[in-house]
DNA sequence: GTCTATATAATGATAGAC
DNA sequence: GTCTATCATTATATAGAC
């Protein structure tokens, strides 16, 4: 196995984890075993757990903008880009339901650990509310758009938030149709 | 000092270190530096880490209860009571800002762990529920209060965790008055 | 009730053989 | 690149003196 895979390898079991588990509750024994490598060689990939914290964080930084620009790609009109945006709730309930929202619960953490790549993960939520600010001012909404923007994904913290404490689909459905309806109000002149 | 007194300085402590670093992160030894004990000396309050958080969580129903009641007593109609729930976020803006939502974030923690006192904790969150769910029902939403509670709690939740990620106070208010707005569609009736 | 001393386990991290 | 062995530190937890 080259390096670089085995170290993508690494990453990605730590993105899991982290998710699944959360940073400080997530060990390298734990990351070590799960890519099937020792403690010991660990350390040949990642000197600290600092570092292997940064690796996935700009994963996901990666894997956020390239999604972001698919949706572009994909939706014809800035409407279709920002429900874009609310069905992810939708794509996701299975795992929302069940660990809440990735970027809201790492950047939560960092914040109550007081972690210097707490301000790194911040940009996770940056990326969204640029990018989500960018579709309302294209809807014409040039001077709330950021206003918008907040609110659309406070919105969605909170279902995420509730639907993995109540462990309910159904409820994350159940907003999803109410932010369609709340969406709409700001894309009637041009959905 | 009578055990009585100490072991609720003990609670008090882990209270509000729990709320700022978040359970795990909390050691005892920082529990006992803060109420100015050995460390040896804290397993005579505590035998166990999970003993304490379930006096942690005790303690915040009981006076999550407390002022649930409080709120009733003070206002006059439920809207008032529904609003004086939505305007905590304005009394405690200053530490949604810094730690976000005591409730959210230790419920969102005890899940990533697994732990044990995962359900107790949510009692928290079922506390507001039931409680917010009564008041719009004395609305008159007999069908829709519980969706309604469910709706509001996630709308406060989002506030908390953006208001945290973005540091920002103003976000708060901005977003106060929206649920203020929100309200008033369900009690023009009455109010 | 409070302390010191200690047991035990896990964690992040290093050294060096292969 | 991968391993074993090891270290230092921290954490939960216990024993027993005062």
């Amino acid at each position: 196995m080259s390096a670089i895979s085995k170290r993508n390898q690494i990453i990605a079991a730590a993105d899991q984890l982290f998710y699944q588990h959360g940073f400080e509750h997530t060990s390298f024994s734990r990351i070590a075993e799960a890519v099937k490598i020792s403690r010991g060689n660990f350390y040949y990939h990642f000197k600290t757990k600092d570092e292997i914290l940064d690796a996935v964080i700009n994963l996901r930084l990666a894997n956020t903008q390239a999604m972001l620009d698919q949706w572009v790609i994909e939706g014809k009109i800035p409407a279709d880009h920002i429900r874009k945006f609310i069905n992810i709730l939708i794509m996701n309930r299975a795992k929302i339901k069940r660990f809440g929202c990735p970027v809201g619960t790492l950047t939560t953490e960092l914040t109550k650990l007081n972690h210097a790549a707490q301000e790194d993960a911040n940009k996770l939520f940056t990326l969204f509310r640029s990018w989500l600010k960018r579709q309302f001012q294209q809807l014409g909404h040039k001077k709330r758009a950021d206003e918008l923007a907040m609110h659309l994904l406070a919105r969605s913290q909170g279902v995420a938030t509730l639907a993995s404490v109540f462990n309910d689909e159904k409820f994350i459905k159940q907003e999803v149709n109410y932010l369609y309806a709340w969406l709409a109000q700001y894309t009637d002149n041009t959905a």
